[in-house]
Order: structure tokens, then sequence, then C-alpha cells
DNA sequence: ACTGAAACAAGGTTAAC
DNA sequence: GTTAACCTTGTTTCAGT
């Protein structure tokens, strides 16, 4: 998946240095290694080789800028529940597809319990989910679909704890 | 939010080249200049300055190192579907607190429709998820909570489509 | 085995055009 | 927008603990 090399997946065990390296990196990657080390009290290239062990051992799965969806207009972001009964083998595959290659959906989750998938998606307005809507429709059989809108982002991070 | 100066916010417009370089930015942020502008047919620092009034712009908000939820003990995505009647004052700060410092929680929505609240948030396992149900109920009262497991993430991605 | 200091190479930043 | 100088920072080497 990410930008690293992970032929060979080891979990690694993470120290107390290791979890502060990745938990200041996890907030801001911008950081020199020469700053960083200060922050967790290593010089330099103690802290470059953690760093480049952790990316090769692919705890670090990569390093990306993260976008305000306001400034490239996509400040609604709303969450469409599926319910289906077509368990076909082929209709899974062609859902997968569908989803993956539509690029205002984020998020696409195979559930546990009565919802059977539940997709996470961002987009401009009202006008702009029913093209969603109307795209996704068009290329894979839904019968129970219910969408719900955020109103208020109360929290939303990609930073794990450790 | 972010790690850049945002104290103007200004509507930027992005041309396509502003997209472009936004594009390899969300997908591989440690590119270097030189390759950067290479790939959107730019000089070195014609690109360095584009991503600098970016950033001022608050466009870019940050940049973050993406961890492998598995590598870190994470393997269980869970959304947790919150339905209320308690519509106090103080009920939603409390409620926004409590999620906002639980660090499982990676996200916390308001929502329109019958569906009130929606926590995403990440755990080792079914025990974890118990004890961060715990945690939550403990520190803010809840009626109607349910929660529903991930059992395969189809896509999660932070790219924005541009 | 992992650390830190110093040398080196590469890339970020600035200035000039 | 580009090219070229500059200087911070990433990377390698090496010696010490």
């Amino acid at each position: 998946m990410g930008c690293y090399p992970t032929n060979v997946k080891i979990m690694m065990t993470l120290d107390e240095t290791d979890r502060r390296i990745l938990t200041h990196l996890q907030r801001d990657a911008s950081m020199a290694f020469d700053g960083l080390g200060q922050a967790v009290n290593l010089s330099r290239n103690a802290c470059w080789r953690r760093i480049k062990a952790l990316e090769a051992a692919g705890v670090i799965s990569k390093r990306v800028a993260v976008l305000d969806p306001q400034s490239v207009g996509l400040g609604l972001m709303v969450f469409i529940m599926i319910r289906t009964n077509a368990h076909a083998p082929d209709w899974l595959e062609q859902f997968r597809n569908a989803t993956r290659t539509i690029p205002e959906v984020l998020g696409v989750y195979r559930m546990s319990g009565d919802l059977d998938y539940l997709i996470r998606a961002r987009v401009a307005d009202m006008g702009d989910y029913d093209r969603l809507y109307q795209r996704l429709i068009h290329r894979v059989p839904l019968s129970d679909v219910s969408a719900s809108f955020v109103m208020e982002e109360i929290k939303d991070t990609t930073e794990l704890p450790l």
C-alpha cells in the first residue's frame, strides 16, 4: 500500500522512543531530524536510523499532505449506508471497483451487523452528492441506500494512539 | 488546526498545475522538489513557490506520517452510532471534550437525520472496544448506542479529489 | 548493538534575471 | 516562470560506549 518497501512484514516492537517519534511524525512530518531529535532526546541520525527502520518495517506506510476540504470545495461530508441482499460472488467485486475508482469516496467498509456497507465521502454540496449517488447506482445495483450528512465535524484525525 | 499559518483565509483559485502538485503531495509528500517539478513540468522552485503559497493559503493544512494500523496493534475499526434525547446545552460540550480526548477515537460527527452522532474509532480487538465503550459512557451519559465493526476495509484514504 | 561526531551529498531556500 | 548560488538538512562513515 504505502510508498516504502514492505516485502518482509516483520512485527516490530516499538520502544518508548519509537512511540515518541511516531507521535511527532503523525502530527507533523515536516520536521527536520535535528528538531525531532531534540524533541525525543536523540542525535540527528540516531533519529534518522530509527525512522528508516520504521519505514522499512512498514510501521510508517507513507507521508502525505493533508488538504483543507473547504479550500478545495469539498465542504460536505456524507455517510452512505447500504443494505443489500445481493450477495452474489461478483456483485462485491463490482462494488469494490466502483467505490475505489470514485475519488469523492474516501472510505468504504464492509460491516458486521444489519448494516452491510458504509461509505464515507466528501462532496461540495447536496447537488454534488446527488451526482455521486447517481454515478454509484449506475455502476452497481443497490437496493437499500440511505445517506446521512455531517452537520459538524467534532473530530477528524489520522493520528493513531501509541 | 494545521501547522501552517492561516491568519488570513483567502480562497485561492487553483490552476491545473496546482492541482497536479496537490495530487502528488496527497499521495507522497516525501518527494523532493526536483522530482515533483519534473512530474508537473516545472523547475525546482517554481514548484517550491507554489507549494509555499498553498501552505500559506491553508490549502495544504499539514504533512503527516500515516501509520499502518496493524503494525501498531489497532487492527479493528469500529463505528459507534449514537441517538440521544439529551439536547441540553452542556451535554454536547461534554460529549465533544470526551471524544476529542480519547485517542482511539479518530472521527466524531454530528449528523443529520435520525442518527445523531457517529464515532469512528480504531481498537485492538473486541475487549479493547469494550474498554473504550466503558470509558466513553463513564464520561458522558449515553442512552441509545450501537456499534458496528468493520470486517473489510475496501477503501480508506485521505486523498481528496481535485 | 546502538550511540554521537564529523564529513559528505542532496535538497530546500533565496536572489537575480 | 527560470537559473544559479547558498546554506540548511538528509545521508554515510566511522569511532566510542
